[in-house]
Formats: structure tokens, C-alpha cells, sequence
DNA sequence: TGACTTTGACTTTCCCTGACTTTCATTTTA
DNA sequence: TAAAATGAAAGTCAGGGAAAGTCAAAGTCA
């Protein structure tokens, strides 16, 4: 499958670069004889924060795409909450859960007062009331994914 | 590409002449081997307030461009931001927020990954597209109060 | 059948240029 | 000497080109 043949493309320059690499769309896409197109759809479908990779590009003449694949030891604790959080959070919870993580050093009481006010009522007043526990969950798993490197 | 090397070299002589200078557009772009309003460009796209400069200019005989590097303290920089995010906050700006506030040392980058991924359109996912800019300026807002203390 | 692939048309962003406009200082003129 | 002309800057703007992004429709495969 031509996906494949890209992904395994990509990952085989990282790692000849050292887990990251800048790259031309056009330029690659021309030389496997596909569609740009298909290039991000391969970057968006298979090197997602998820999987550990940060994707960056500049449009324009001279733009490139710019793929850097994180070291992921993955630390179980953030793993854990990662898991345990669904669909929805509530503040009391998300206060609940930083205060595990503040105590088990996984984050910093700076951090921790960060993402309490980002992720707070307050912040999202301009949300409706029903809707808040869902971006509240969304922010707390994209931040523990951030954090996981 | 042009612009980013004009760009450096303003940089450097901002470095230079401890953070503000006085250039001449076409003289600039003479030695450069660009068209005058190149300069421009850069200037209005690089050397914006929300990166933190100030530009003046004077037009006739004996013009100039006046660019300068604003150096403020902690809670200066915040009040800053914070007085200049309005009600709507794009990824883009908030992006560029943060790089000013991680480049004068006002939050660590780790802090910065943080709030790069809770005002992120992924985290805000749930929330209709209009309304990310509201809700990433709230947090932001509430991000900026929770660490002037 | 449903999830994943592939394609291509269209959109957006960014860079660069050049023609034209505005502003300011200096010089000339009435 | 006041007004007008001149020349030297910077500002503006539209347009073209280059690149990446988006999205829906069609195709494929398990």
C-alpha cells in the first residue's frame, strides 16, 4: 500500500536524522509518484501526537513540513490518568487528579495552578454548563500527552 | 529565504545595539539586493507588538525605521498580554504569545507545551470552530492572572 | 458493509515585486 | 519671507507564484 511505503519512508529519514527531519511535500510526493495530498494524509493518519510525533510546516514558497518523533519512556503514571479519564471530567475530579500528580512529582505546583485555571469554570464560562466536563477532559488527555516524552 | 534572513539580520543588530535601532529602508534593501517594501513585509510580519516591538517610522529626506525590542519585567509582560488579547485568540497568535513569553523567561517550556496543548483546536475540539477563539482567550486570560503572583 | 486509501479540485498562507501614494525636508520662486 | 516646487524617503496595495491544507468523492480491502 502506498501509505505504508511513505510511512516506512519517513520513519526510515528520521531515523537516519535522528528522530527529526524537515521535508518538501511536493518534492516527495513527485518523487514516489503520488498526489501531495497523500503525503498529508499519511503525516496526519500516522504521525499523530499519539504516536509521538510533532508535526510542524510553513506554507509558501520554501515551506516545508517538519516531523519530529519524540522519545516516549513512557511514564505509566501519565499513562494511567491518561486511561482513567473519559469522556467527560469534572472539576472536582481534574482538581483531584492534579493533586496526585503534583504529589507524585510528575508536574510542578506552577504547572499544577496553570492547568487548574486553564481547565477551570472560569475559563470556560463561554461554554455551556453541560459542555464544560467535555473540553475539560479533552484539555487535561492533550496535556498529559504533552507531557509524556 | 529572503525574509527570514532579513529578519536574522535585524535580529543581530538589535543584539548589537542592546535591543533598538534605526535603519533606512531603502538603504537596506540596496545592500541586500531586494526591492524596499521586502523590508516592509518583514517588518509588519516579524517585528509585530505581539512579539514584542515597537516600530516608528518617518517618512522624506532623512527617513528611517525605528525598531525597538520591548524588555519588560514579569508581571509587566503579563499585564502586557494580558491587556492585549481580546475577546478572540486564534492558534496562531497564542502561539506567538508564547514564544515571547518563553523567550523573556516568564514561564518555563515545559509550561509552554502545556498551554500550547490546552488552548490547542485539538483540545478544543468539541467546541464549534467560532467558538476556539473565545474559549483559547479565556484560558489564556485566566492562564496569564493565575501567574502574576 | 465499513473502515481505510487515493485522488484532485479548491483554499489558504506566505513570499516577493513593482507601481503608485503619502510625508517630510530642502530649495526655489514670487 | 511665504508659498510653491522638488526630491528623498517610507507606506500601501494588488497581484502572481509557490507551497501546504482541506475536503468530498471515488476506490479498495478485510
Amino acid at each position: 500500500m502506498l501509505s505504508d511505503q511513505i510511512a516506512r519512508m519517513i520513519e526510515q529519514m528520521l531515523d537516519e536524522r535522528g528522530g527529526s527531519l524537515e521535508l518538501q511535500r511536493n518534492e516527495l510526493a513527485q518523487s514516489l509518484g503520488c498526489v501531495p495530498s497523500q503525503i498529508s494524509y499519511v503525516i496526519t493518519s500516522r504521525f499523530t501526537p499519539e504516536r509521538g510525533y510533532l508535526i510542524e510546516s510553513r506554507r509558501g514558497g520554501g515551506g516545508h513540513i517538519r516531523i519530529v518523533r519524540k522519545k516516549m519512556h513512557r511514564d505509566e503514571y501519565l499513562m494511567h490518568f491518561f486511561y482513567a479519564i473519559g469522556k467527560r471530567l469534572e472539576d472536582r475530579e481534574a482538581r483531584a487528579y492534579l493533586v496526585n500528580l503534583l504529589d507524585n512529582d510528575v508536574i510542578t505546583e506552577r504547572e499544577a495552578v496553570i492547568i487548574t485555571n486553564a481547565a477551570s469554570d472560569a475559563a470556560l464560562g463561554s461554554i455551556a454548563p453541560e459542555g464544560r466536563a467535555i473540553v475539560r477532559a479533552d484539555i487535561f488527555k492533550r496535556i498529559l500527552l504533552s507531557l509524556m516524552q
